[in-house]
DNA sequence: TCGTTTGTTCGGAGTGAGCCGAACAAACAA
DNA sequence: TTGTTTGTTCGGCTCACTCCGAACAAACGA
């Protein structure tokens, strides 16, 4: 989980925490967080916060309207790396198809080259940007099923 | 250039040297990007190779016998970023299941929460193989069609 | 009321990555 | 040969990031 968590752009203690909570039968408070993970508790405030934000756990604050807040993991991996992967993705490429066309405009008529350059890279951008959207509205195995009955 | 090649896992310094290489209409030996980008000798040296290694860039030793190195930009992004990805998250993904193996095997075998939970990892995780290794064949427009053309 | 537990915020130590400059090796020009 | 140009390697600097501990705020129990 450590390992996995540093692909996707997260720290190892985010890894580690999520995979506590993912293995847990029951719905952990900070405290037992740091029990058994080992982390300072504020890093294990911190962590959570960015991990509830970008959806990999929930809290529930309830328990009898005490205080103590309680964690669980999300189980539908595969939905939340999607989203994950999606904004991270989605943002960079939009970002760069803006940047192009600015670029574009900019561009002198005169400078061929360039131009067919940059109309390249925006073919690029644009199938890229429409196969992410498209992914996101399929399951692993949709997805899976897609490409191997895919026919050239 | 340089945000895009965040994304990818590589340095601005990268990007910008791929950016320069991309329009320049002739090869560039390390003298010339030195002058064009801004940045060091070695820094240009050791990303160069990196580059290299990748495939992003391509080096063209000769030029008349001299010593003098020339670089060029590799044109078909899309196959060599498919490449890139593919290794980083093949080696993620393989570990991962390793791991998950080792996992299930050391399993006390009355404990059927955790073995269920492993084995969901490890549907994801081989689905996800799966469709990494598949991806790897498409074109960006082949792709985009195959995803488009599914019907659920 | 006061002590205890829980959670957040802030400043700082440790660490790794990116980049630079200097030193060095190799090839060319004179 | 000697000086110049090109390319690589090495040590060090800087910056960002991760995590920690301390201080603080909030809610509970006595």
């Amino acid at each position: 989980m450590e390992q996995s968590a540093e692909v996707y752009g997260l720290s190892r203690s985010a890894g580690r925490i999520y995979g506590v909570l993912y293995f847990s039968g029951e719905p952990l408070s900070i405290p037992e967080l740091v029990d058994k993970t080992g982390y300072a508790k504020s890093t294990i405030s911190n962590v959570t916060r960015t991990l509830t934000r970008i959806g990999l756990i929930h809290r529930r604050s309830s328990e009898g309207g005490g205080r103590r807040v309680q964690y669980t993991a999300e189980r539908e991996i595969w939905f939340i790396l999607q989203d994950v992967f999606q904004q991270y993705v989605q943002r960079e490429i939009q970002t760069s198809l803006r940047t192009i066309q600015r670029a574009q405009a900019q561009l002198s008529e005169d400078n061929d080259t360039d131009a067919e350059r940059i109309e390249e890279l925006q073919q690029t951008y644009e199938d890229l940007q429409e196969i992410v959207t498209l992914t996101s509205n399929f399951t692993a195995a949709e997805l899976r099923d897609a490409l191997e009955s895919y026919d050239k």
